[in-house]
DNA sequence: GTTTATCGTTCACTATATGTGAACATCGTT
DNA sequence: AACGATGTTCACATATAGTGAACGATAAAC
């Protein structure tokens, strides 16, 4: 059962490369990057490129990613039904505190915000939408995290674990310990762990199943958080209480 | 000289078909739109689901987009600079007149959307951005076509026409006298040949070597627009030629 | 409740497409 | 002018992709 095509796998690592590096790639850097060689490189951005994946820069012969990508990213987000269906909830939730609501859902290993209402504070924390993280790094994916099957869960912290700051949690048993702690809650309240200065507060929301899948968050700097922290828990715990009713889910 | 991947050519045509398909489709439908058997269907979807480019919905077996498309797509819009460029202009002609404003660029043999302000009357038109179509189909994209070299025209006009309305030009010939008259007057006014009641102006954006890189156009219900055709066009076009200065073209 | 049709999945096999590595052309730098 | 880097092309041998049939599961039809 060798079910993967060596090259339509080449193909999106490929693509994938360009996520994490600068807008333009050349074929020899590719190359070293995706350790083929140049030839087959080439051969793979020619055909990326006939599909309008990838586009050349005639001036200086550089690759970067193609307009189809964004013709696909657009009926990706159109797919998604709840995130429409969640989106009168946080906006609700960032009038009330005006501060970032989020929304997050778990794709495979890793979560991504697939919506948000910024705060209109001066002073103001922002995430990156439609970008992948790890599911250990936030407390919007954390509370996801929690009420995932042990075997994922396993999965997930048996790989080191990024420190974005001083304070992020590095060893697995701490985390496994918070991942207990978020189940006996049915929240999260951090800071610190992935910005400085910064705290979240998030809960998990369920299907109808029972499955967790996906998360509402509230972030914002860390001083003006602690003024209504215990408050604005509940708000939000309530809002992913509502949210997960709506999917069918009953306590 | 044998530089196209087949079985990377068929992952990009498979994810391109649920552009014009159902959210999510099957291994039988897929093998009967792409012509080849389901067991190497099977194994394009499994890769290309490893990959995050495609997931499988558990309950119905069936597959539908991915989210690394959506990352992908964000990253490409973050990457094109001439939108942010373009922002300040539309949104200012919008504002002026009132109307959906659009800033339209061609990839390979199509057009696309990929900014624009829509209208704030309660009647009125918009379009779908990061959405390929036709260069001949609308006057966004026909100002571009106009000036692209003759090859390239030839190449387009030599396919047959889209009949969106019964006034849409099917006839190669009338379509270049159009483009002619483009080229002449530097801008294009038209009416129902994509929409019923309908009508649209635009002109050419031009980059520092002469060559046509997008067009902005303005787009609102017939009735409305003719009451202020002449001055819309003046500014339409003063807009696009003061991008084209930015741009570094010299008249 | 049984049959039928259709679905997604798996498998062994062969033709074929793929990746290699070297040679080439082109550019900007030294 | 020589160099080093680039992107591009090519012929070839090997690994691989696509076939077509069989499987098990599911849902519709009788």
């Amino acid at each position: 059962m060798r079910s993967i095509l060596t090259s339509v796998q080449k193909s999106c690592t490929l693509l994938k490369l360009f996520l994490n590096a600068e807008k333009e790639l050349g074929v020899s850097d590719l190359s070293r990057k995706l350790q083929i060689s140049k030839g087959a490189v080439h051969k793979l951005l020619i055909t990326l490129e006939s599909e309008g994946f990838i586009k050349q820069n005639p001036n200086n012969k550089l690759y970067s990613l193609g307009y189809t990508l964004l013709e696909l990213g657009t009926k990706v987000k159109d797919n998604h039904d709840w995130a429409e269906f969640a989106k009168p909830s946080i906006q609700k939730l960032a009038d009330y505190t005006k501060e970032l609501a989020c929304f997050c859902i778990i794709d495979g290993q890793d979560a991504m915000y697939i919506d948000k209402i910024e705060s209109q504070y001066p002073i103001r924390f922002n995430v990156e939408a439609y970008r992948r993280f790890p599911l250990y790094a936030t407390s919007a994916s954390r509370v996801i995290l929690a009420y995932c099957s042990p075997e994922m869960i396993d999965q997930v912290l048996s790989q080191p674990f990024k420190q974005y700051t001083p304070y992020s949690i590095t060893d697995p048993e701490e985390m496994k310990q918070r991942l207990a702690k978020i189940r006996q809650l049915g929240y999260e309240i951090s800071s610190n762990l992935r910005n400085i200065g910064v705290t979240g507060i998030a809960a998990p929301i369920f299907d109808a199943e029972g499955k967790v899948a996906a998360s509402i968050s509230l972030i914002g700097p860390t001083d003006r958080m602690t003024q209504n922290l215990d408050h604005w828990a509940d708000t939000v715990v309530q809002t992913t209480q509502k949210l997960s009713r709506h999917f069918g889910y009953k306590l």
